[in-house]
DNA sequence: ACCAGTAGTCTCAAAAAGAGACCAGCGCTA
DNA sequence: TAGCGCTGGTCTCTTTTTGAGACTACTGGT
């Protein structure tokens, strides 16, 4: 981890001298990981992970998406290369959604995240309870 | 990676048995992924991985955060349990923030996420410049 | 004839984020 | 000694994003 640390460190001095300024606010991995953080976007890609679905199963898959969001969220990730659209010319055409290559690549680290809170929100829950007990 | 998708389709499964309705919008590590999910949050734990900060060297490391969310975003770490504040009784007093040992802890997948999109930032562009050259 | 399901779009209201002024207290300097 | 800047914030106002829900067009079933 403090290998992991250091690169971190030789990254940002990187950044620092490449900007010719002390930040990375242009850092070209936050423009990726923007993508993949929305409010939506991790949910959606979980779930595709799973198997294709069509819009209609995705909406009753989560119902607490608006289709507004559902539509827009779904665009980006075809944007960027994650997700497929594949129209079917049935009479009311269906639509169904599915990862790519590189969708399943991002996959594997993004499920890593997700394990990481499925182990540790007991503890996450207990910072949160602990900390506003504190406040009050 | 079909272990793991099966992982997850068991688990859509349980939610989906354990709700009594055909959705995962009550599953706890959509509550977690939220806290992490942030504009700002990955960047700051990235930041404070690589050593604690102020509140000000903070600020002028990312100089696109405003400070009404940078002093937000670093509340909501604290109080997720990722970040620890720590208050130097100094002249002006000045502040340090930390990364604790869950937030350490949660820095790992993270780290992995962000290698990805270091490591696929090229493809994402070239989808979304495909992606747009076909809309045009 | 009417209702449901297909995948969306459009509009309007609510929530979140960004921009920038303002605060108190101290050290430095002109 | 009067101003200036630095400390870490908060407060207000504006802009952007999100959410809620109506509306579209087409078809198959009752």
């Amino acid at each position: 981890m403090d290998g992991k640390v250091l690169n971190l460190k030789s990254k940002i001095e990187i950044y620092k001298a490449m900007t010719d300024g002390a930040n990375f606010a242009d850092c070209p991995v936050r423009d990726v990981i923007q993508g993949i953080n929305g409010k939506w976007s991790p949910l959606l890609v979980m779930a595709l992970a799973e198997k294709p679905y069509r819009f209609g199963e995705l909406r009753r898959l989560v119902p607490d998406i608006s289709q507004r969001m559902l539509t827009q969220t779904l665009h980006e990730l075809q944007r960027d290369g994650y997700v497929h659209r594949k129209v079917f010319p049935t009479k009311p055409p269906s639509v169904e959604y599915s990862l790519t290559d590189l969708g399943r690549s991002m996959f594997v680290p993004l499920y890593q995240l997700v394990q990481w809170a499925e182990r540790n929100h007991d503890a996450v829950r207990e910072a949160r309870a602990a900390f506003d007990d504190a406040q009050a």
